[in-house]
DNA sequence: ATGGTAATGATAATGATTATCGTTCCATCC
DNA sequence: GGATGGAACGATAATCATTATCATTACCAT
């Protein structure tokens, strides 16, 4: 018997979010996947992507990343990482560094917080953008 | 002659803004600060805080954090540092950690990626909360 | 089949932020 | 000292992502 999460029905409404989100390196908002989806012939309403986006990352089978004025979804099986993002062109890179991680939670630790998450974003531009400036 | 980096006008309201950012220690969102500054006496139409905000902070004199939700103002004299949200009883507290950001810059290097600005946001329990959860 | 719970979808509501636009303030020129 | 033009203000409408509502539908177990 396997344990999972949380036990959560996969409904076909489900099922096409999720196959959307692991069949691409995309960070998805709500918004585009419901028009991906649509696109694809496998129209959603648009609150059933919100919720089962929600409910879909509570069972650990996506991840997201808060930004600025929305939320983005990624697959979940990948290496834990954080993410650098191009204030010119909006792509989204992605790094991991264990000793970054390590530092943090001894600083937390430090203080007495006891760490259930965290999020690093760096903001800036990326090799292609930067080139592009410098013409 | 004094530089400052980019000329602004302060006025009665802006004053009031950065009056009421600079003798707190608080993480101000636009609507707290209306309030507040209404309380004081010092109305301010809630626009002419948004707008109030953005312009201070153009000019240097105020930093912010984007949460989730919103976006909160503090003092900008202060060392950089970046926080810790506990999750239960929403309090914000500073760290700085200078390995922490030459790691960041190292590996944004690395990818070739020019940082501008980042963000790193720790979420958890303070110590306060988390002994209250233990009883 | 049937009853009940969970999920869906259309749409209204929410909440933070931004845009609009007429009015007011201010510095400067005459 | 008033005219003038641009910046700032304030009230309010608009926007945008997200959540709530609620009637309908799908699915599971008796």
């Amino acid at each position: 018997m396997i344990i999972v999460p949380s036990m959560i029905r996969l409904t076909a409404q489900r099922q096409a979010i999720l196959d959307m989100i692991n069949t691409s390196e995309r960070h998805w908002d709500a918004d585009e996947l419901a028009r991906s989806l649509s696109d694809s012939g496998q129209s959603i309403g648009i609150a059933t992507v919100y919720r089962g986006l929600a409910t879909l990352e509570e069972a650990g089978l996506i991840e997201s990343i808060q930004l600025a004025d929305k939320k983005r979804y990624e697959r979940a099986d990948k290496a834990h990482h954080d993410h650098m993002i191009c204030t010119a062109c909006g792509s989204i890179e992605e790094f991991a560094h264990a000793t970054i991680e390590s530092l943090q939670l001894s600083v937390a630790a430090e203080k007495g917080f006891a760490v259930s998450g965290h999020q690093l974003v760096m903001f800036g531009l990326c090799r292609k953008c930067t080139q592009g400036e410098q013409k």
